[in-house]
DNA sequence: TCAAACAATGCAACCGATTACATATAAATT
DNA sequence: AATTTATATGTAATCGGTTGCATTGTTTGA
């Protein structure tokens, strides 16, 4: 292990003669220091191969150009788009993420949010996990004032800026779908009843039923989380259901493919037997077969919305404390395995 | 916005009537400290809400109990997986991990390794885009000390720590199991050859075929990116092939799955016609129809054994220096896309 | 020619935790 | 009782940039 020192302004103010202050101007393009004075630093920082310490500068200007992320799960095409898309605007802006992720529980979230908030992130981008209710472990940062923006998973209690899509209309739009394929009987496969995301798809659903004068089935109806079982169990209760549904609103669609998958292998045939909506838009939707009808959700422009909006804030640019919900547009996929009567 | 000022170990010395040194000491179970002072600097510290400042100590400490990930795509579930494992055990021990990806571009790969070297990580665990060729950028690392541990996609000229499988052996047993099951005309479907992972199947692939007195035919080698398009241009090749083959062995399951999709498409029967296999072992293959015949390659434990090796050695407990490559086991998983004889 | 205005740079305190070294008690030893 | 040893705490320098406030030198204006 080579330990060379490391080189400081000091270093570099000492060899050209000069004092720290002016090196640390001329670094950061000060108009006080002449142009003869940066190039010379300049050419001394190449030639001694100085790198500026974070964490000096973060120490004395108290702030750490670094944003936390949290989120519920990395292995969700869903999410991993988010994180492209916040990625995307926070480099660009300069500032560093570090994220973090919970795996749907509660506690882990809230170890989350403790660690990001002692390490001094600047700003907070979350998803709540499945069974997170209260909120307290973000009262910290709202206390300290480091703004917070929640997207999909959230709690719109109004307090809260919150980046989501209208879920109760895509869920409305997505039975509507169903029912103009002629489906009378729709299933709803979901998560979490507590949580917005999927309470509101049910209210979608619900209404949609409601308008269109079919009854609301309680029978109708599977919770389960999003896991490759939960797919195979929700499919099985299905079968089981009388009378057998024609239709099925599934809120993920990689819980659909398993379902699907499940479904055929019983000898339902889809979109003939049943007719089979998912949500989110992942990459799987256009490989399984048939081809599954699913509703649109950006995750990359709702990364860089969240991020776009939280760094103006800290830029003051913005105050995301006048804004307290940003819907995405959101919308149909239509593809094979809803379609019955051909494109509305 | 509010602003209170931050509680710091000065202001419970004070409240303490102690010095600060002895709340440093007290908050790290220093041993020279007495039972009674520790328990009045904890109670101190709840009721003031103090917390660490974690640039004041890496400033003074000259570490920053961070490691750096440098990873070519988070679109991956291979990916996301290694990812998995890497943070399960850094968290355990106490480290910060910030993740960089480069979008397999070998440009944003330095920048990011560059960055990361200025963010002063401790340590370094990264897997090389496509074309990355030279590793230079990974030199001020070595240079400072700082140990790296690559994977998957790595450089394997002797000097660095890598864990990998044994692409060769995999891209062998997947092509045997083609010709087992009667395969004569086997193409390959892969990325760029420059990439150690793609040579290394690539020669498996040839070995296999010498090894069973099969020709190797140039024509039957598809070179392209990862991309959705790829799988569709791969199998638009193979349908202009003469003969047509009646085997492929492609490098992703993705791909895999793309290109089988359109191969369907244009008639062909999987795995009558063609019997195909894949590489990865990604959730997808289960979904698919037929399922997809595919590599196992354990990104979790890949993550983990990488993120341990490394961490071990920042602690002493190893040397990664006398560990140039770490193999780790993966397999043939058999599923329908290449069934034509049944098992083996 | 002298003062005012400006341009370029330096001085020194500061951010908050760590730690080598010194010091003050208390306990143990001779 | 005097000396050694252990225990508990304090002092002050240090890590490396940043920045308000001087200071010096130079140019402009009357």
């Amino acid at each position: 292990m080579s330990n060379e020192k490391e080189v400081t302004i000091y270093d570099i103010a000492k060899k050209l003669n000069i004092s720290p202050a002016t090196v640390s101007r001329g670094l950061k393009d000060h108009p006080a220091i002449s142009k003869k004075t940066k190039k010379r630093i300049a050419e001394m920082v190449d030639e001694m191969g100085y790198r500026s310490n974070h964490f000096a500068r973060n120490l004395r200007q108290q702030q750490t150009n670094t944003i936390g992320v949290i989120v519920h799960e990395l292995k969700s095409s869903f999410i991993t788009s988010v994180l492209t898309g916040i990625e995307k605007v926070t480099t660009e802006a300069g500032y560093d993420i570090i994220i973090t992720h919970s795996s749907e529980s509660s506690i882990k979230e809230a170890a989350n949010a403790r660690n990001l908030f002692n390490k001094r992130v600047d700003g907070l981008i979350a998803s709540l996990s499945f069974d997170t209710v209260n909120l307290d472990h973000y009262k910290v940062f709202t206390e300290k004032g480091i703004p917070i923006v929640f997207f999909d998973r959230v709690e719109q209690d109004g307090s809260n800026t919150v980046v989501v899509i209208d879920n109760t209309r895509c869920g409305y739009i997505a039975t509507e779908h169903l029912i103009n394929q002629g489906c009378k009987n729709i299933a709803h496969v979901t998560a979490n009843l507590k949580r917005n995301v999927y309470s509101q798809r049910y209210k979608g659903y619900s209404d949609a039923l409601f308008d269109n004068g079919l009854p609301l089935n309680e029978d109708f109806l599977v919770v389960g989380d999003l896991s490759e079982s939960a797919g195979v169990n929700a499919a099985e209760q299905i079968l089981k259901m009388n009378p057998l549904p024609d239709g099925i609103f599934i809120t993920n669609d990689f819980v659909a493919a398993v379902c699907m998958r499940t479904l055929k292998e019983n000898g339902i045939r889809i979109p003939e037997d049943m007719a089979v909506i998912g949500f989110n838009n992942d990459a799987i939707g256009k490989l399984i077969e048939p081809t599954l009808t699913t509703i649109n959700y950006p995750g990359i422009e709702i990364g860089e919305i969240a991020a776009r909006n939280l760094i103006n804030h800290l830029k003051g640019l913005g105050d995301i404390h006048q804004m307290n919900t940003i819907i995405v547009r959101s919308g149909l996929i239509v593809r094979n395995s809803s379609l019955r009567k051909g494109r509305e």
